[in-house]
DNA sequence: GCCTTGAAGTTACCG
DNA sequence: ACCGGTAACTTCAAGGCG
């Protein structure tokens, strides 16, 4: 369930923390397994002699163990390694330091590998998982409440589908702080609410003196002993503060199992030792339909709380609400619900996370916050190692950019009855197809015969027919490994939580291997090797090229195709259609749906379709946008749903008239107003001055927070200058100040006309206006 | 100095 | 810190005109 390491008395101990058949907590330790790395020798030197010279370097705190000469692949080279095995992992780099100073030595392997994640790695432990193993009970001689084991053999993997009776707990505090600036030193935690499935409870300041209820909270937690912490924005908000506050009150905050406190760990995370951390903000990613991640949203897309009888406070009336004994009561309410909240969601996201450090290999409370680069590389880690292939370190320059998938330009207007094929997961298939892998790449100076390699068309790269490579295999056993959860599902009631989990655990895996591809074009990945990505995405567009011709070939018209996908007229032969295709290219083509009726643009990458089921589908337009209001990306959805289902321009032009009224009456509120934006980089990093850069501003300047990554909401106002000048804070803005003429102009108007131009609506059609003469004002 | 135009910068989508 | 392809917005600077 979470895993730790520490040094003790120079020895390194790996620490398994979970729980047992019986329900018992249970730490395993292990002060066996010995940290290493490897050596790469210079071509021709004689390896005992290095070996030994390696070994003189070894220092008292960190002895090294053993130098041996071992054989192993580098991008499916075989060559000779030394392994160099000491006692401590704090002395590493030292190692590494001393080792590539020493002639004769080319380059170290592996330094960098977490001494836990390679014990993971090299007895193929998966996270989240069941394993049995006979241990020697260790006494701590300390009155803790789990129980510790020494592992006495290897642990081996047990077929159990079920999750142990896991220990949720939620967590939400709230801050008195008048200035807003939310510091520790000053600014007293006024509540914190906790939730678990069966128990909700709130510890809360008396005034400012909020000592007693981080006491109360800390005991609270060490009595209830959770295996999984849930916070939102716990990360940078929740734990730091607390970490802060317990400092400057000068209490201990030993949250941990061990008895430690949380403390910054890998990937900007807070760890708690033997518990399982989590933040939501982080899983929520995952979820692409929500564009502004705030609690709110998530709660409600996930349908967690009831939207009746909620309290809503807004952070800068919080100490108001504390102040006024006769508004304390609802903030209390407030809080309370928001903790509900989180423990809500936490409880539909946490398959969703399990499922993802089983198949990377990561543990589960670093695995949401790692890039998919990462989930993806220590996947790959973990294979490598079962292949004897050594993990490269990172490339230090990149070769730029190459060709990605093909997109064929739409045939604008409305079609009806359009069948869509797809090829499921087309790189990855590609990639067993013709052996693509870092270590079967031949490079151009390698001469080898025509026959024994796979040549990617455009691109001309080589690859090996065999052995198989390294990607090969990985994909090969991923696939199979989903095709075996797909069947166990067939065996299982849907809703029930096996099915579930089962569920999730497929989808992670098709996440996984569909992002290899990526991962291999990826700068900062260990096995970065431009030619496999370009090779890939060569041999992609020659399979899509060459069904659109077989398509045609078979008199059907292809109305759109983008990478891996052809839409084209609908037949009642699309069996026999997929069958040719899947036979002629050896790759498995697929009718993923039909359209009733569809409607394209002259764009690519944006169409709206009518499904057989009376859905509408709408890819690519505004309407899927974050970065367009709510009131643009409703009309045009009602606009595209009139236009599909009826047919009736004047009911879509209408509409669109009706709303434009509704906004100059002002009978809409300013939400549907905000146009939210990601704040990507530091603000003084910006070359042009973006409405949303300056709206951001203007938001630091009234003394509000932002982050890098986080978004901006941020209404047009009326008055002077430029769009950016009038850009403003929503929270700063009230819907008497709104430039209504340019949601009019530049959003309500440009949203619908993208689509309903094609029909031949005129600009002029909508609500007359005093267009374009700002200048006039 | 004003206006038009196209490039640059930026974001968020698709597969 | 997975990839490239794409649309669309606003700003900004260059070029043309008078």
């Amino acid at each position: 369930m979470d895993v730790g390491q520490t040094v003790e008395n120079g020895v390194s101990k790996v620490l398994m923390w979970g729980i047992d058949n019986n329900n018992v907590r249970v730490l395993v330790v292990d002060d066996i397994f010995q940290p290493y790395l490897y050596v790469l020798p210079d071509g021709g030197v004689d390896l005992g002699a290095l070996a030994k010279s390696l070994g003189d370097l070894s220092i008292k705190e960190a002895p090294i163990l053993g130098v041996e000469v071992v054989k192993r692949k580098l991008f499916g080279k075989s060559l000779d390694f030394l392994k160099v095995v000491f006692r401590n992992f704090d002395y590493t780099s030292k190692y590494v330091r001393a080792f590539k100073k020493c002639s004769g030595v080319k380059d170290c392997f592996e330094a960098d590998i977490r001494h836990y994640m390679r014990y993971l790695a090299d007895k193929r432990i998966r996270p989240c998982s069941w394993y049995c193993a006979e241990v020697q009970k260790v006494d701590t001689g300390k009155n803790v409440k789990y129980a510790v084991y020494r592992p006495l053999t290897d642990l081996n993997p047990v077929e159990r589908l079920d999750l142990p009776n896991l220990r949720v707990m939620a967590f939400d505090i709230e801050i008195y702080s008048p200035s807003g600036a939310l510091n520790p030193d000053k600014d007293p935690v006024i509540i914190i609410s906790t939730a678990t499935p069966s128990e909700k409870k709130q510890f809360v300041a008396e005034d400012s003196e909020d000592r007693g209820a981080i006491e109360g909270f800390l005991k609270y937690v060490t009595d209830f002993d959770p295996d999984v912490i849930v916070g939102f924005d716990s990360n940078f908000f929740d734990f730091p503060f607390l970490i802060g506050r317990t400092k400057r009150l000068r209490v201990g905050f030993p949250l941990g199992r061990d008895g430690s406190e949380p403390h910054p760990s890998v990937y900007g995370h807070i760890s708690v030792a033997g518990r399982a951390h989590l933040d939501l903000y982080d899983m929520s990613e995952t979820v692409v339909e929500i564009k502004v991640k705030t609690l709110k949203n998530i709660a409600d897309y996930l349908g967690v709380m009831s939207k009746d009888s909620r309290v809503v406070i807004d952070y800068a009336q919080i100490p108001k609400y504390w102040t006024d004994r006769n508004l304390r009561e609802q903030l209390l309410r407030y809080a309370a619900q928001e903790v509900e909240s989180i423990r809500g969601v936490a409880e539909k996201l946490l398959p969703t996370a399990i499922s993802m450090s089983q198949v990377s290999g990561m543990p589960l409370d670093q695995v949401m916050r790692a890039g998919v680069g990462f989930r993806v590389e220590n996947m790959l880690i973990t294979e490598a190692h079962q292949v004897g292939e050594i993990v490269p370190n990172k490339a230090e320059y990149g070769e730029g950019t190459y060709t990605g998938g093909y997109v064929l330009k739409p045939v604008s207007g409305i079609h009806d009855n359009i069948a869509v094929f797809d090829f499921a997961s087309m790189y990855p298939n590609l990639m067993i197809k013709y052996n693509i892998s870092p270590d079967t790449y031949v490079p151009p100076d390698e001469s080898v015969s025509k026959d024994e390699v796979n040549v990617a068309p455009e691109v001309g790269h080589r690859f090996r027919k065999s052995p198989p490579g390294f990607y090969k295999k990985i994909i090969e056993g991923l696939i199979e490994e989903r095709r075996k959860i797909q069947r166990s599902m067939e065996k299982l009631k849907p809703q029930t939580l096996q099915y579930i989990m089962m569920n999730e655990r497929q989808k992670s895996i098709k996440t996984m291997t569909n992002a290899v591809y990526g991962y291999c074009g990826w700068l900062g990945a260990k096995w970065y090797l431009k030619p496999v990505a370009e090779g890939t995405s060569a041999w992609g567009r020659e399979v899509i090229k060459e069904t659109i011709k077989l398509t045609k070939q078979y008199g059907l018209e292809v109305i759109y195709a983008d990478t891996d996908s052809v839409f084209v007229t609908n037949t009642d032969r699309v069996d026999d259609f997929s069958r040719e295709v899947t036979q002629r290219l050896g790759l498995e083509i697929k009718p993923e749906k039909v359209y009733k009726r569809i409607f394209f643009t002259e764009a690519k990458k944006k169409y709206a379709g009518l499904l057989e089921n009376g859905e509408l589908d709408i890819v690519g337009f505004e309407v899927v946008r974050g970065d367009w209001p709510e009131i643009a990306r409703t009309v045009q959805e009602e606009v595209l749903g009139i236009i599909l289902r009826e047919g009736d321009l004047g009911k879509a032009v209408e509409f669109v008239n009706e709303t434009i009224n509704r906004l100059r009456e002002g009978a809409v509120s300013v939400e549907e107003l905000v146009i939210w934006e990601t704040i990507t980089k530091p603000l003084d990093k910006y070359k042009v001055k973006a409405p949303h850069v300056v709206a951001a501003k203007k938001l630091i300047e009234a003394g509000g927070r932002l982050e890098v990554g986080s978004k901006i909401g941020y209404v047009i106002i009326k008055g002077e200058g430029s769009i950016s000048d009038r850009a403003v804070p929503y929270s700063l803005a009230d819907f008497s100040k709104v430039d209504v003429n340019y949601y009019i102009d530049r959003q309500i108007v440009s949203a619908a006309l993208r689509v309903l131009e094609y029909f031949g609506v005129k600009e002029s059609q909508f609500t007359a206006k005093p267009s374009r003469q700002l200048k006039l004002h």
